[in-house]
DNA sequence: TATGAATGAGAATTCATTCAT
DNA sequence: GATGAATGAATTCTCATTCAT
């Protein structure tokens, strides 16, 4: 049971924040329409700003729980593995398979940081620097045993969801561009590639 | 001289082009408003619409002009330089420095990935077209070489632009976050690493 | 209870098209501006488009209506009439009835025919189609019974609207030019003449 | 040598008064716009302004012009017409052939009635009267004389350029809508039919 | 809670007209 | 005389939000 779909909200209001973290990721904060997000779920416009205030709250809402959820798998999966290089290796695999499974948050997140992160509500700000402290600590620890290089974590941080982001967000434009009838790998395999290509680029040697 | 500040466009179209440019990657289509370009380039708003013909229109020639600087400057010396090896790393700097400076490219280039290209103009996707196939030309020769690990191309692709974008348009962000003082590194350190990181994650062994 | 105050439309939606069709027969497609027009009905402009699309459809809805009032006017009376003579007085004189009752109508006709029914919306036309077809009945039948001339029905049919569409929609003009202090003719006497006039023209002898 | 070709006026000043008189009979005062007029006649827009002050002045010349030609047929050719039987029939026939041969000028006419003269520039408007003051002077005549019915000249004034002017206008629409593959009857048989007509309707018995 | 209707404040676009050359 | 560019004042249409029931 994740974040939204439980206890405070009734039907409704889990039906308007399911299809707003949709819109707003399919066109963004801006390109949402209030009108079309009723339509959508079939739910009077009015409804919306009865259970929710206004475009920004829904906003909040969406995004926060959107970036809670894998925030905690991710962060709850780590704190499993033992080694710092286990530890590594579930961050890179657990964010791709949460943002691929929410891929919401991927698409929102790079309006988001090219946005300069002016419209991202503090909440879900906040879920994003949980998820770097994680991989600060990961970092260091591999570190300091002399697995990995040293490198900047801030960069690096981007370099692991930068580059899951770009890759699962862009898979409906690879598929289109896709000349050669080639399948595109299978969910695993996919963020098995990506993973273990960041992987060896920590990697000391 | 560069695409835009070519012949073709007078005082009044170049200085509309520029801040538009800026303000589409500041603010994104939907959050990009007429009045506000007018202003922000004190030119009156019947003059855009006289030079452009719509807001989309003005778009398509922003992006088309931004996406094919970058890639011109990128294959212009990718295709300069001589060995495989040498290529990669220069398709990486080159496109690293593109980004950094013209910086309103990788925004764009998030939002509209996150938008899975339903808003990119088709003359500006061509442009990515073109860096991608220049891609995946040096990758089929460090492959054949024994250079490269047997990557996806396309999926290396999205690693490389998607880092580097992430990593370029969340300077911002960085140092809002940054807690320790520490400085943020300059230009060509920054592209350093993150070009070595990358290239790092390609080679074999 | 006509057309237009029929079940379908709310308070505000008739005031609306009440008055759109007085300012459209008044100004004219392009001489119509919404906001005076919502400024007429007191009514705010955002009202006018949440009821009616746009202004093309406002003005389909209001042509309609407008057109089939009269049509079904003529129509139900002529049905009504026993032999062809009275059939075609009857035509004409509920024709002339109707514009006088519904000046809009003949205003708008004559600044469609003289745009070639270039902007008629379709089902106003066909309005016009079923007065004409009535007509060629009509005179079908005269014409057999030897009563009327043979004339080509096309053109009398223009002859009838044309004369009573000028007629009625001078009126204001010939009162303003008026320059013998005569009173005009009441509105039956108007009709008299003119359908008489007509009549006449139609008649075998 | 009509009106408009002749000495005052310069090529590119006649090219525009064409254009002009026919955009106007064809999108009305409010549908003509000076972009669309411009190119229509490949001369630059501010050359418009340059040869007629603005839209109002240039559509007051053009009326001028086009009213008083037809006015000036129809008048020169009634005086020379001995009978006021003959002065009538000469009246509906060059009325209908002007008419005919500038199809603007009903166009224009509709729209100015219905739009109850509010916008006819007054020197065309007095060209309508010239023709007024012809007719009401052949129906005196003819009603002295005993040959004509008792009519009002007003009404039969509107009654001739009503049905001609809607016949005459409404033959692209008579062409679409025929069914059946009639031929259009040629001008002359079309002037005849109406004139014949309305020549009837007013003849006494 | 739910909903159809209403609305004020925008936002995109148009258009007659003017200006500088 | 001619022309490309510029502009202020509309004008159409949109959209987040509120209201009444």
């Amino acid at each position: 049971m994740n974040a939204i779909t439980e206890k405070k909200y009734g039907k409704t209001a889990l039906k308007i924040l399911h299809c707003a973290t949709d819109l707003f990721a399919e066109k963004g904060f801006d390109g949402t329409i209030m009108d079309e997000l009723a339509d959508r779920c079939g739910v009077n416009k009015a409804s919306i700003y009865y259970h929710f205030n206004d475009k920004a709250m829904l906003y909040e809402v969406c995004m926060t729980h959107l970036f809670k959820q894998v925030a905690d798998q991710v962060i709850s999966q780590v704190d499993k593995a033992d080694s710092a290089e286990q530890k590594l290796k579930t961050f890179i695999y657990e964010f791709a398979k949460g943002a691929y499974q929410h891929k919401q948050m991927p698409a929102t997140l790079m309006r988001e940081i090219a946005a300069a992160g002016k419209n991202m509500p503090i909440p879900a700000r906040q879920q994003m620097q949980r998820l770097l402290q994680t991989l600060k600590a990961i970092l260091k620890q591999g570190e300091q045993l002399g697995l990995f290089r040293t490198v900047d974590p801030l960069m690096t941080h981007f370099m692991i969801i930068g580059s899951l982001s770009f890759h699962i967000t862009s898979e409906p434009m690879r598929l289109a561009i896709q000349t050669e009838t080639k399948m595109d790998p299978t969910l695993d395999e996919a963020i098995g590639h990506v993973s273990e290509l960041i992987y060896h680029a920590l990697l000391n040697n």
